[in-house]
DNA sequence: AGCAGAACGGAATGTTCTGTTCCACTGCTA
DNA sequence: TAGCAGTGGAACAGAACATTCCGTTCTGCT
């Protein structure tokens, strides 16, 4: 069975194909604005009924699980493409500025304990980690970062950033970058003082993705 | 009628009165974790039964007009207060550290959406605003604050401060302050580049705030 | 041309969650 | 000691929600 291109635009299965797009897209848009809101709400987004939607996904806790697995492959991808810059601070720079333009923080920790994590999430958020902590020692290296700063406390920028929140989603990401900017300002050099109490643990920040105890 | 002293210990009177501030207490913490809490959880929180919180209040909406209110009118308070201090930017870095200690922001604006405002409260929030602009624009006359920071930027600060959240409250404080230091290292002075984007305008920030046009 | 079934929209369903009310009880207060 | 302000917690009604189901449409293949 020939496919007439996969992403092509004719017949049932072309409508099927954009229908899943439409689907992650307006979950994404949805549940971004508020992690609980429920699956008719996505539905109604997408322009599709509510069987469009369960025939792709066997309930509303394995959207989620997909919609914040693809933000977290997201972030390891950013994160890798960001190797080969040179310049070790510029790296770190457009590094966060690309997460915080994706709303991918978002993604991965805001949307974490409406779902049970499978374990490839697990492995992939170490690697995700470990990716952070050598983006940051190259900064560090540079002489480009305050030595006081640690690499989860780019956990605290990015959490700062995504929090910024408009009803349009393109003045949300000046804002954003706004915001980002001061943070950088902040970060570079050595600043008035030391940073004030223990920098974040790792982990620390990550706190929904622990296993609910009720 | 003598009163044994309005906030004395003994008596019905006494535990009426403890109540009081149980509830509020515990009304500020359950609502600040999650806004759309359920009553009864402020309530089991409080330790009371639901009587005593629809005594005090008629439903819902009014302990969170309270609670909110409540958080203007200490914004207010340490806004004044600072009025006094000569240094005007330590009389910024003194408030903004007040208001992320007390939570106030998340009082504000993020219960805000969740009951119609009163007429007090929307005066109440313009002398707010007028607060600010003052205290900015003494910082920026003492050449402290780097000139392209306006007030509302100001918002833009305390919403970052306010998103860090950990499951312990102390914990959450000092992280809080720690985000604000590196924020404040990147207001003072003057940055490598200018801050990009439109600089939030008045208002901008406090959507939740508007009618809810359904 | 004609059929089998993939894909779909949206109403129906059963359940959980929540705001509010109600009532019996307690122990100050006068 | 009589009365009632103050209370705890169960009961209730209705809203919100995830999920299922059924009738329809239209494609892709024979």
């Amino acid at each position: 069975m020939d496919d007439h291109g996969s992403t092509g635009l004719a017949g049932r299965r072309g409508q099927a194909a954009r229908n899943d797009a439409a689907i992650l897209d307006a979950a994404r848009e949805v549940f971004l604005a508020d992690p609980k809101a429920p699956v008719a709400a996505v539905a109604e987004r997408a322009g599709v009924g509510m069987s469009a939607l369960y025939r792709r996904y066997p309930g509303k806790e394995d959207l989620l699980r997909r919609l914040c697995h693809d933000g977290l492959r997201r972030w390891i991808e950013e994160a890798e493409a960001v190797e080969a810059e040179p310049d070790a601070w510029k790296a770190l720079v457009v590094f966060l500025e690309r997460i915080v333009d994706a709303d991918v923080h978002s993604l991965t920790v805001h949307l974490a304990g409406t779902f049970t994590p499978t374990e490839e999430m697990g492995s992939d958020a170490r690697r995700a980690a470990g990716l952070m902590d050598r983006l940051v020692e190259r900064a560090h290296a540079a002489g480009r970062l305050r030595r006081d700063v640690v690499a989860d406390d780019m956990g605290l920028v990015l959490e700062s950033c995504a929090a910024i929140r408009v009803p349009d989603p393109e003045r949300t990401q000046e804002l954003r970058r706004r915001c980002l900017a001061m943070l950088l300002a902040g970060l570079a050099g050595d600043g008035a003082g030391p940073l004030p109490g223990p920098a974040p643990a790792p982990g620390e920040l990550n706190w929904r993705w622990r296993r609910r105890s009720g």
